[in-house]
DNA sequence: TCTGGGGTCCTAGGACCC
DNA sequence: TCTGGGGTCCTAGGACCC
């Protein structure tokens, strides 16, 4: 058996935290450069606010409906992960961690499952300040839903039975309940079915989850995949999707951003790509990998009705390394190849490919002309002065020296302060 | 005027190799 | 004039998840 916990409105709960004052107020957190809305909180919803909406399209709600927008806070929602995460953990004997705001938690063995869920909801709410749903199922997908299930009955009266709301444990109910509740739940709302699929089932007639259980296996397999037919047996309670405890490490690391303003020349491209190498290799050796591959990219804006020009090449590494001065030079050698001067270049990104273990070494023949490593202490010592000094303390000189503000720097207008990460933006109290 | 970022998996065509 | 089959790599794009 499976537990689904899920923080309400993630980033919106944890900035409300430290900003009582927008408890009740409709709130968006926006995504970089202030673009889109990423987190929206039930006021915004109901605002009719759509999930990666574009904030000038709803910009006007600032003045007429009192809407308050933010620019993301990374740094405070990952601590608030951690500590919320920390509670979520005594629910059940075994933790995966799926994402910012959600685990699954192994209940093997555990009685008085609901109960003991209510409390360590409450528990959490209490020691973090953040609301969240329990969904409990006998497997992932069917704690997925349970938990949707979860959240709609506790938000919007009507939707599904208001003892659900919060805690919802798919598995003490009887078989007719279960239907009943299939019955009344969109098939979109799976765990798996997106939005295309969706799409394709609705025009096939089957609009509830009720519907789709009662297809055949073989025709979820030979109509879709037999990645939809595991979903269609984990709802049917047969166990298909593992936890996993440990995290498997990345097989790819990206830094990808959107420009604060267009890009036209070489030399800003150099610093942008440049830094988001440095950033890259550093999640990099945190993960202890190497990469033997480095892709680079850069694009116009789809939205604009300007010449576009897209482009990205994959730059072969001699073998693998994890030190910033190498990846920075195949990056740029990269970069270099697929630059042409004339267009509004709006995003560009670097992804490591091919990563390896740092501890695995290929044995190879010496032609005297070795490209090594730079000192993997010097590594260490960059990424331990930038972890305790702040990022960019120490930096490439191809990052740009300059004093003046970058044209390609992300755009964040309403960021708040790091509360719980950094010494000097700690809330006080007003005595 | 203004439209995110980080992942995984899969597919398909073209270039190139033997 | 006649012209195979198997494989990899690269690039691009689409599906899903958060």
């Amino acid at each position: 058996m499976f537990a689904l916990i899920d923080g309400n409105n993630f980033y919106c709960s944890c900035e409300r935290i430290f900003q009582p004052r927008l408890q009740k107020v409709p709130l968006v957190v926006l995504s970089n450069n202030d673009g889109c809305a990423i987190a929206r909180s039930e006021e915004a919803k109901a605002l009719g606010i759509k999930m990666g909406q574009p904030w000038f399209q709803i910009k006007h709600l600032e003045q007429s409906a009192g809407l308050v927008s933010l620019s993301p806070n990374f740094p405070l929602y990952g601590d608030m992960s951690l500590r919320m995460m920390r509670l979520a953990s005594e629910l059940g004997d075994k933790q995966e961690i799926y994402s910012i705001d959600e685990c699954f938690i192994g209940l093997q063995g555990i009685s008085n499952v609901t109960h003991r869920a209510s409390e360590i909801r409450a528990k959490i709410l209490q020691w973090t300040g953040i609301p969240t749903c329990i969904g409990i199922g006998h497997t992932k997908t069917l704690a997925k839903l349970a938990n949707h299930i979860a959240k709609d009955a506790d938000r919007k009266p009507g939707s599904y039975p208001t003892r659900l709301a919060q805690v919802c444990n798919l598995a003490e109910l009887n078989e007719r309940q279960r239907q009943f509740l299939f019955e009344m739940t969109d098939v979109g709302e799976v765990w798996g079915i997106g939005r295309r699929i969706s799409q394709q089932l609705k025009e096939a007639g089957i609009k509830t989850v009720k519907d789709f259980v009662e297809l055949d296996p073989g025709t979820v397999r030979k109509r879709f995949s037999v990645v939809l037919e595991r979903t269609w047996r984990e709802l049917r309670g047969q166990s298909c999707i593992e936890l996993e405890e440990v995290p498997t490490p990345k097989k790819e690391i990206a830094y990808t951003r959107t420009f604060g303003q267009p890009v036209h020349n070489l030399a800003s491209l150099i610093e942008a790509v440049t830094e988001f190498t440095s950033r890259a290799a550093e999640k990099l050796r945190k993960q202890q990998s190497k990469t033997s591959t480095i892709l680079v990219f850069i694009h116009t804006s789809k939205h604009r009705s300007r010449p576009q020009y897209a482009r990205s090449i994959t730059v072969p590494l001699v073998r693998p390394v994890s030190d910033t001065k190498n990846l920075i030079n195949a990056a740029l050698h990269g970069l270099k190849k697929i630059y042409k001067p004339g267009f509004d270049l709006t995003k560009a990104g670097i992804v490591l490919m091919d990563l390896t273990n740092a501890q695995t070494r290929q044995a190879e023949l010496d032609f005297g002309e070795t490209v090594l490593d730079s000192d993997e202490r010097l590594m260490h010592a960059i990424d331990e002065i930038n972890d305790r000094f702040g990022r960019g303390t120490i930096i490439y000189g191809s990052a740009g020296v300059g004093s003046e503000k970058k044209v390609w720097t992300m755009n964040q207008q309403r960021r708040t302060p790091s509360y719980t990460t950094t010494l000097g933006e700690i809330p006080t109290a007003l005595t």
